[in-house]
DNA sequence: CTGTTAGCGCTTTCAC
DNA sequence: GTGAAAGCGCTAACAG
């Protein structure tokens, strides 16, 4: 069915449908919401009109007149080429969808004021509900979103300054135990690697770093502590430093991903033997030929939990009833291949 | 419903601020667009009428009144949780949002039916252009709409059975480099793994693999030829398969990044030298341990260029004035390690 | 400079 | 069983 060129390019309304079905608009729509009380010829007219015309109804129309958000949920996240983030993403769109709702995606890369920007604009938008993965300690844009009634789910990271449901990972919990694994494995100088300090996860896991080492009853040397690195060339610059120190950590630790790889990068360049443990898992982990100690967590169901949370939130009362609730998921350790003792265990 | 007193969830409204600014709404709007004819006193009640009620404007109405569409911009993939389509969505995003487009994700998971619903239902919610990765060849549902005057744009697969801007990869000359690369190395029994059939990519790189087969002088196998597999665990099975057979081919060439870490899995698990090609790059491909030749192409850039014709289509007449564009993105080869030669060259 | 009127596309309410 | 009127929140087009 081509269109005539030059003709009116507007979209059929629902006037349109029932001005060709011969009724009146409300027929139109008590058809569309399969109002059983229409005589079935009407509706069959109806519905050839609809289909001739390839009308769909205008659904920020229906939003508007029914006073109800837009059925949107908005997902904002510092980086959505980390697989993390896509994963998180697709738990979350795979819970909402069912409901109806449709995902939007907001990539901050890291930046306040786009967030900021970014959740304004999603308010504005009317979507029914935020679920959101912090960038900073600054979280008053997202407070202003709950006061104004839009529910938010805060992902990874907890809300700050304000009440909201929120998903975390056992950051510290996983991270004492797997400095606990390099321990037990006698290592006794263990350097960290990790994301800028604002990064409350990375904050968390150094703190479950240094509980381990303290527990054990070993210092707490700065000069193994490296933080701040956000992609793999900086990890691994900064891994290759800790390795360059005159007394060399035998272990590292590493709170993401991107360090861990980076990590790995600087010890096989280096060719030493140098233990490694991270948090987060990632494809390929057991392929790259070097023992790895890994705290691992679905990430999928990171998203899946935050868009139940969120669905809960919106069907409940919208006046912000219920005290928040928060779900904390636990991380488990993989080891890949052989795991590599201390060089020279203590005497 | 008991109306609470004195917590009236409502959002505010246009009128809400014109009323405590003592003003029209007329007023409110202009001050909001930057009107400047407005009295700077006038137009500081009103800021400060919105700042106390913290008012947001409801995008929804304000598209409706406009006539325009909802300024999202519909994003259609197979599986958000393949890397290369959250670096599309990326891509996509950053073009568009600076256009003050906001991009609506939907996971199809390779199902047609959700496909349809799903293009349903954003045109139904006006976006303002589409943005696909066709799962199939029936594209009836993209063809409406466009057809309902929604701008599409099919990225990585072209349209089929109606007229669309779209961003290829060169899938046909990148594939026949991949196996002309192999055959230079003395290959001369070359296997092919890939997706099912009906993925159009696949189909693309296999006539290329083909076709430089053909230009060798070579047999086209049919053995040697796996197509199906749409995970890792798949591929690692077909390329076990393959390297079972009673003359094992030497080479294996993987048509997407799936196939190719599942014949590594394969390969090393049988401990064999067979060499391996695959389109398409990832994560840690040079840190395998595993000479390997990838054909190599942004994934970033498929989706800006999508993201750039459907913002030019957007622009230019809404009636599908200028005709269909199509852009091919280039591949590059790359080598990593040390190639594998065929174990007897051929005398 | 500011206000009034009308209406975007849809649906609730109340007639017929 | 069906229709007419009114209005969701916003803004173009005209007053004043």
């Amino acid at each position: 069915m081509p269109h005539a060129p030059g003709s009116k390019a507007e979209r059929p309304t629902l006037r349109d449908v029932a001005k060709r079905a011969a009724v009146s608009a409300m027929t139109v729509t008590r058809v569309l919401r399969d109002d059983p009380r229409v005589l079935p010829g009407t509706r069959e007219r109806v519905l050839a009109a609809v289909a001739e015309l390839g009308y769909r109804p205008n659904a920020m129309a229906r939003s508007l007149r029914l006073g109800h958000g837009s059925g949107l949920v908005g997902l904002v996240v510092t980086n959505l080429a980390n697989p993390f983030y896509s994963r998180l993403a697709l738990g979350v769109d795979s819970v909402v969808a069912p409901h109806g709702l449709k995902t939007v995606i907001g990539n901050t890369r890291q930046d306040l004021d786009s967030e900021r920007e970014l959740v304004a604009d999603l308010v504005g938008r009317r979507v029914d509900g935020i679920i959101a993965v912090p960038a900073g300690g600054d979280q008053r844009h997202l407070a202003a979103a709950v006061a104004q009634g839009v529910p938010v789910v805060c992902a990874s990271r907890p809300p700050a300054g304000f009440e909201a449901d929120h998903v975390l990972v056992d950051d510290f919990g996983g991270a004492r135990n797997a400095t606990d694994r390099l321990l037990a494995l006698g290592h006794r100088r263990i350097g960290f690697l990790g994301p800028p300090a604002a990064v409350y996860t990375s904050t968390e896991r150094l703190r479950g770093h240094r509980a381990a080492l303290r527990a054990a009853g070993l210092p707490d040397d700065e000069r193994y502590v490296r933080q701040g690195q956000q992609d793999i060339e900086q990890a691994a610059r900064a891994a290759g430093e800790l390795l360059a120190l005159p007394d060399p950590p035998t272990a590292l630790f590493c709170s993401n991903n991107r360090n861990t790889i980076g990590a790995f990068r600087a010890v096989t360049a280096a060719g030493g033997d140098t233990a490694l443990a991270g948090f987060d898992d990632f494809e390929l982990a057991d392929a790259l030929g070097l023992p790895l100690i890994i705290q691992a967590y679905d990430s999928d169901e990171l998203g899946r939990e935050a868009g139940r949370l969120l669905v809960d939130r919106m069907r409940s009362a919208p006046g912000g009833g219920a005290p928040a609730r928060r779900t904390v998921l636990p991380t488990r350790a993989v080891q890949y291949g052989t795991p590599r003792p201390a060089p020279e265990p203590c005497p």
